[in-house]
DNA sequence: TCCTTATGACACCATTTGGTGTCATTTATA
DNA sequence: TATAAATGACACCAAATGGTGTCATAAGGA
């Protein structure tokens, strides 16, 4: 397992993925009731939820013949507080009132000539 | 462009092209400026541009002969909220806070017996 | 015990991805 | 006006990705 961004990321690219995150999210599933909710084979959805372990966003265990996984979402946390140092980027009252304040001190500068 | 959470998703899989993305937070970029800060070739960056700009993360602009770069990061926006649906799963201090609390009314119970 | 269910383990495949190198075109500049 | 610099446009490649199908094994249930 590898909590990095990067696995973190990789695994987020996928929106089968992402949708099996939100499935967990509400409840833990076995393998097959997961496969069940989609129109892949199971072997592909295994796949899928071995590259979510790698990035540590789910953490699986046997009971009996079922392998029941759960959602372990701490590791979204790093790909979140990457996003969020972009976030006074993106945020657009920000840089209106950015551009406010340029050109405020633009035309002071030209009063001051 | 594509500005969808799949298409952002994707263009921040890679670890080039969020370090890309790091580099147009400082400034604005010719394609041969971002090449010179990496050990892939230019066309290699060619093509992470191109899946950053489908994501709708930058915008580019021909100047003379240069094409500059500049980071549009409000696309990831949609990335961040959708990341931010499992905050309350991820918080520690949450989940610490909801044992302390379910210790607490186990406890509670106990003594009312 | 027999049959069914749930996985694990492979082998195989087409497409996508992340790179490379080369050549042509356009724009500054000495 | 030569020459150098910045891109654009291709062709080509190996490895990763996202799927498929098949067969074996283990665990429950009638």
């Amino acid at each position: 397992m590898n909590t990095g961004p990067q696995a973190v990321f990789r695994a987020l690219a996928d929106p089968t993925r992402r949708q099996i995150l939100m499935h967990l999210a509400h409840e833990n599933l076995a393998i097959s009731d997961i496969a069940a909710r989609f129109d892949i084979t199971r072997t592909a959805i295994n796949k899928h939820l071995a590259i979510l372990e790698e990035g540590g966003l789910i953490k699986s265990e046997v009971s009996g013949r079922e392998r029941r996984n759960r959602l372990t979402p701490e590791p979204m946390k790093s790909a979140f507080e990457w996003l969020g140092h972009f976030e006074r980027y993106w945020d657009v009252k920000l840089t209106d009132l950015q551009r406010e304040v340029e050109k405020e001190m633009a035309g002071k500068k030209e009063t001051e000539k």
